[in-house]
DNA sequence: CCCAAGTATTACCGTACAGTAATGTATTAC
DNA sequence: GTAATACATTACTGTACGGTAATACTTGGG
């Protein structure tokens, strides 16, 4: 029984689940969504199920909603998920820092994406 | 019911739990490990479910073990873990950049706080 | 005001899972 | 050999959680 539950708990057991990690990712992708859009994306999905991970989203703090009409609008809070696993993220860096660098050459000889020097050398791979 | 489980669903379910990610902690700050030494930092867990966390951890591949006498060492296995999360940070990165400059050049000009976090001294780059 | 649309909330169910205790297995010590 | 150490495995338990169905709430339209 974990009596204590820090910030960082909260959200490594939000992303546990794997809706409501593509809910985030919906969200990162398209902007803002109602509860309606996003349970389309659900098809054998309940759209009572998907709003309750976005009750849990919300309690987390990794989503906010606004009211527009009757529906309600989620959008994505990065700043807060942001904080909570960069953390983690960091402590382990080493460890994604290549994988990284390899996965952003990849997407830089498809196609020029957001000039976005890497911190370490800029190993220029023929910018199109 | 989720039938399909991805090699990132696993890492993600792994990762929910704090005595899980303490254990990844300790791994990589202190290197190989018996379940002993493991044990002894969770004074409020019982021995066997150290092992069966450990068991789980290998079961997704982030740990292996070799034995050593009667002790079974523990070791992290990074490349597992950054293959796995990889695409989900990268996913994100832009969120997370702006934050983890920040804690290098906190870590940077303040003392060095953890060997990790400092590992490689890097010119800041304005992040947009 | 009444009704429908869009969500939220509640109640309920089944299962997954963390935890303990007990037992089992391998290895070293005596 | 026997005993002890170090883990693993099994069996069991309580609970947290994801899912559905049903109900309640809020808003806009007629």
């Amino acid at each position: 029984m974990q009596v204590i539950s820090s910030n960082s708990d909260v959200l490594f057991r939000i992303l546990a689940d794997p809706t409501r990690r593509l809910i985030l990712d919906l969200l990162a992708e398209r902007g803002p969504l109602s509860v309606g859009q996003l349970a389309s994306e659900f098809p054998d999905l309940v759209a009572s199920g998907i709003s309750k991970h976005l009750m849990s989203l919300r309690a987390g703090g990794v989503v906010s909603a606004t009211r527009r009409g009757r529906q309600q609008i989620y959008q994505l809070e990065p700043d807060v998920l942001a904080a909570g696993l960069t953390p983690w993220i960091a402590k382990y860096e080493q460890y994604w820092s290549a994988a990284l660098e390899r996965l952003r050459d990849l997407a830089q000889e498809g196609r020029v994406k957001d000039e976005q020097t890497s911190r370490k050398n800029v190993r220029r791979k023929r910018a199109k």
